[in-house]
DNA sequence: GCCAACGTTGGC
DNA sequence: GCCAACGTTGGC
């Protein structure tokens, strides 16, 4: 059991948009190391922070849970989708993505309210320069930012 | 809309 | 396999 965070626009995807979905494929990572994640180290029953990312006000919204093990993402085959990749074939897919489920919403935590604790200080998503859509979130600050969020 | 940071591409 | 150029991300 691991505990994520996952960055959408809102515009894109918003945690409402997964409300109405009872399951949906997160399609469309391209870049590596996200698909890694997803592909090697995402468990069915992972639990991830649901981030709205490119907004007036970015931060955490929600809670997402992992539905499946990753499998070739759809949209690569398909050439009207902008997420196509001519280099992906049926055999040898490029993109792995996995579903993800509602667990619930949450009140807004934005970016300044996450960096007035030192103990989140080392979360990737606070970190200059970071850009990957997908990052893993240790227990301990997990379990800090749940407290956070009943408050 | 700016721009720093970082990933990807492709010529060599 | 290096690395410059380019593209993208995303907070501000």
């Amino acid at each position: 059991m691991q505990y994520w965070l996952m960055k959408s626009e809102p515009g894109e995807i918003s945690i409402d948009d997964i409300k109405k979905i009872p399951r949906m494929e997160w399609f469309g990572i391209r870049n590596y190391q996200a698909r890694n994640f997803m592909r090697y180290n995402m468990q069915p029953g992972d639990l991830a922070l649901f981030w709205h990312s490119s907004c007036k006000e970015p931060g955490i919204y929600g809670v997402v849970e992992i539905a499946c093990a990753a499998h070739p993402d759809s949209f690569q085959f398909d050439p009207q989708s902008e997420y196509y990749d001519p280099r992906s074939t049926q055999d040898q897919p490029r993109w792995w993505c996995v579903d993800i489920k509602f667990v619930r919403k949450t009140r807004y935590l934005s970016i300044a309210e996450l960096r007035t604790f030192p103990q989140l200080s080392a979360l990737k998503v606070l970190q200059k320069g970071n850009r990957l859509s997908i990052t893993p979130i240790e227990p301990a600050h997990w379990e800090f930012i749940q407290e956070l969020l009943k408050a």
